[in-house]
DNA sequence: GTCTATACATGGATAGAC
DNA sequence: GTCTATCCATGTATAGAC
């Protein structure tokens, strides 16, 4: 593993670092994850890391931020997307934000488990404080289109929308924890849909939605899950 | 400080050392404590660490463990206490667990402003883990007791526990970010409040109570938050 | 069973040359 | 902008006294 040489590859130093290390967060953990490791895998020595980052939390700060940015660039549209309903926004709000996105469960499943455990809070804390902030004025400009068109009833659509991230930042907290039980105890799946239909209800309620009006739970949707988390854990049987 | 001789003081080692722990976990941070500042605290020697606890993670457990389990103490029997309603009983789990405890908000503040560094997510972490599983049973059996008198309106009594157990949580978190701003700006005080009110409102939404019929925040309330927060912060002017 | 003293390895951080 | 060399704090482990 030759380090290339300066003029070819080494182009955005700064962002291969990055790259680098959310690898090894996500894999190992940030605690587990030695300097060293991340200049490892880029091919650069010590000096080299501290010339772009103050300290080791500095590059846990870049790798969060450029997660959140990414994210932030899907959703910052929403609210001018004119052919959908503010019930639609909301709904594409969340598929896009909610980590509990059924689609990639197979996908992110192990990384999940490396960032819920408890030596990684820092990963997530991180994470949390800084979507709250970034996804904080969307959702609230989402909200205020509701109220317009009389989908929703909320008085202060701001704080609704943070009430709203927490609540599923909450919501993911418990589905990682139910996902780690789930390999051992199949029979949680019907805990993990009745939490989901109440997270979803609490939604509604905070946005003073009629029941049902959206974020259904419907049992293809349901269907869907249980295909996902199948995929994951419970290979053997492959029924 | 001369080491008290094994004869007298030292008859709870492992106690006084889960309490120096606590003491500079709390002011200093968990990372920021080296094993050896615990040790000094107490006057013994790293061996003597390493008989009673299985690491620097070990001892922040057996802390989060004590914690835990002081509150606990104080809950378990609400559910027993036949002269309170169950609106009244919820009342008072809430006020007994809630770290938003209005009482004693100055005593706490200097170590809420150390535990809500990003360093020491961990703690918060271990806390919030343990308190989940600890109180939720208890508070299940509040909402239970509150569906059969008719004061609530819930489907499953354990997981709206949960979910009303995670938003306090949420609620800790956003409120001690807000009180490290409110030593800046005294504006933001309303955006507190406004908070809370939402939060109660939700909590009652969960367990489908009337509006307003629990967890008010009158105006005497507001004002003896608002005077808690004076004495912390802003003391200079004495008004 | 309880504690002291000491050794060791890891890993974050810095200084300064190229 | 990158490297080498080095420092030093600190978590962990162990040998052995009482």
């Amino acid at each position: 593993m030759a380090r290339p040489t300066k003029t070819e590859a080494r182009e955005d130093t700064r962002g291969e670092l990055i790259e680098a290390a959310w690898r090894l967060f996500s894999t190992e953990g940030y605690d587990a994850t030695p300097v060293e490791a991340i200049l490892d895998m880029v091919g650069l020595s010590k000096g080299t890391f501290y010339y772009y980052f103050s300290g080791k939390e500095d590059i846990l700060d870049a790798v969060v931020s450029r997660i959140v940015e990414d994210m932030a660039k899907d959703i910052k549209d929403i609210p001018n997307m004119n052919d959908l309903s503010p019930m639609q926004k909301m709904n594409r709000f969340m598929e896009t934000t909610s980590s509990w996105k059924l689609s990639n469960i197979d996908i992110i499943s192990e990384t999940i488990k490396v960032l819920y455990r408890d030596e990684n809070a820092i990963i997530l804390r991180k994470m949390n404080m800084r979507t709250l902030r970034e996804f904080a004025p969307t959702l609230a400009e989402i909200i205020r289109q509701g109220i317009e068109d009389g989908a929703f009833d909320v008085e202060y659509p701001r704080d609704a929308a943070e009430m709203i991230l927490l609540l599923s930042r909450a919501m993911g907290d418990q589905q990682a924890e139910d996902m780690l039980l789930l390999e051992e105890d199949p029979g949680s799946m019907q805990r993990i849909v009745r939490r989901v239909r109440l997270y979803l209800d609490t939604f509604e309620r905070i946005l003073g939605a009629p029941r049902g009006s959206i974020f259904t739970l419907d049992d293809a949707r349901v269907e869907e899950f249980e295909q996902a988390l199948k995929g994951e854990g419970v290979r053997e049987n492959g029924s």
